[in-house]
RNA sequence: CCCGGCGUAGCUCAACCUGGUAGAGCGGUGGACUGUAGAUCCACUGGUUGCUGGUUCAAAUCCGGCCGCCGGGACCA
């Protein structure tokens, strides 16, 4: 069976709006997202990146699934390797030649899930050091916002920004946004976890005078960046209580409760074998009939409805016998409403789920190079 | 450079004062109960007590040195 991007939604075609639309849980604003397409036939769109860890179901198979949905739109996808973010948030010890590594291991990822990396712009951050240019936009952004308000935006570090932090986590946020501006983004495609900052930037180009001195005006709509959050794929254990990130309990408890690669039994891994998937489906948090707060439909939902137009769950005659579901919405309902038992459910999803992390799987065990790659930064996760 | 606080299980901490080779909660694993998971019971699993020297029959505990984190001060302006 062949996976392709989600072109077409219940048998009709998608046009680019929808598509887009479909990618986000939170768009700022809708309006000027159809303003934007009108006005650009190929808006830029970006994603930031922290290289760290071993890929997971959201960074090896969910971003893909999304950049594929981007580029199908028509979208020129502009991808930023955040390693001096990485260096700020000291992953690897604050190791800048491992962090890079990590790098080159999700462009590897990246390109066994199937995204045509040659549609996307891939762009390390460090880079943007050496021009001055960058720095000025940097500056003039702090000199827009107060010091209160980029402590409220640090939580995407996913941090309490208490002050005994590092200084060098207030450069954080001004350095976020003037990514945005500096690489001439339309849209802000990142994470429901990264919204207070594209809030930031969008607040900050809108001030009077702005969008020229960060030679942005005739990007976004009006010179402000359009934001498309996607939603936070969940930890196998299901919801927790929220941390504080957000003022809205609904995204505090999202964005708290994201699948985590530091917490290896609540995420699934691009590397896990197809018996590691099926037995961590089959231990996930799946309330019978509840939709809210349940992993493995939210996985039905945005991964592999996303990816495909159907799901086939096999069952016992006993319990059924075998069914076919052709749409999220017709899967949700059976599950509701109770036709459809979790661990039937788990069984299909498990086995799905395998069927996409395959090919990444098997890249990484084929080829040589890519597979060097991965046990080097294994390596340097068990020594952090 | 000085003063103070801290460093114990994967995490949060207790035991330190009044030396007797460490406990709890959370987590993790396994069972019971559910046609999944969770919840709930039951069991299991947990540590070179930052490093180092000393005192002592005996050191997480007392003393010295070092390292690291946090806070304050001094110096400089």
């Amino acid at each position: 069976m062949e996976y392709c991007s989600q072109q077409y939604f219940l048998g009709v075609e998608m046009d680019r709006f929808e598509i887009i639309k479909n990618i986000g849980q939170e768009i700022i604003t809708e309006e000027e997202l159809r303003r934007l397409l009108e006005e650009k036939k190929h808006p830029v769109a970006y994603d930031g990146f922290e290289p760290s860890g071993i890929a997971h179901l959201p960074v090896g198979v969910y971003r893909p699934l999304l950049l594929k949905d981007l580029i199908t739109a028509g979208v020129k996808v502009k991808l930023l390797l955040a390693d001096s973010f990485a260096w700020i948030n000291n992953k690897f010890g604050g190791d800048l030649e491992k962090i890079r590594d990590a790098g080159r291991y999700f462009i590897e990822v990246w390109k066994a899930a199937g995204v045509d990396m040659k549609k996307v712009k891939v762009i390390w951050h460090k880079d943007f050091f050496d021009d001055p240019e960058y720095w000025k936009k940097v500056i003039l952004i702090a000199k827009n916002h107060s010091l209160t308000r980029t402590k409220r935006s640090l939580a995407i570090a996913g941090r309490e920004a208490d002050d005994s932090q590092p200084t060098a986590f207030v450069f954080y946020p001004s350095m976020q946004c003037a990514d945005i501006f500096h690489i001439k983004a339309d849209i802000c495609q990142l994470g429901m976890d990264q919204r207070k900052v594209n809030m930031l930037a969008r607040e900050i180009s809108g001030k009077k005078g702005m969008k020229e001195q960060l030679d942005y005006v005739d990007c976004g709509v009006d010179g402000r960046p359009v934001i498309v959050s996607h939603r936070m794929l969940m930890g196998l254990k299901g919801p927790v209580k929220g941390k504080g990130f957000d003022e809205n309990s609904g995204i505090d408890v999202e964005i708290s409760s994201k699948m985590s690669k530091s917490l290896p039994e609540t995420a699934i891994f691009v590397h896990d074998s197809k018996e590691e998937i099926t037995k961590k489906i089959n231990s996930a948090f799946c309330p019978m009939k509840v939709v809210e707060g349940n992993p493995i439909l939210e996985y039905c939902k945005e991964i592999i409805f996303r990816s495909s137009h159907e799901l086939e769950v096999k069952r016992p005659p006993k319990f059924g016998g075998d069914v076919t579901f052709y749409s999220y919405a017709e899967l949700e309902k059976a599950f509701v409403s109770g036709d459809l038992h979790p661990q039937d459910l788990k069984i299909a999803v498990a086995e799905r789920l395998n069927e996409l992390i395959e090919p990444i799987r098997d890249h990484f065990e084929k080829n040589t190079k890519a597979q060097e790659l991965y046990e080097t930064v294994a390596s340097y996760e068990i020594t952090r």
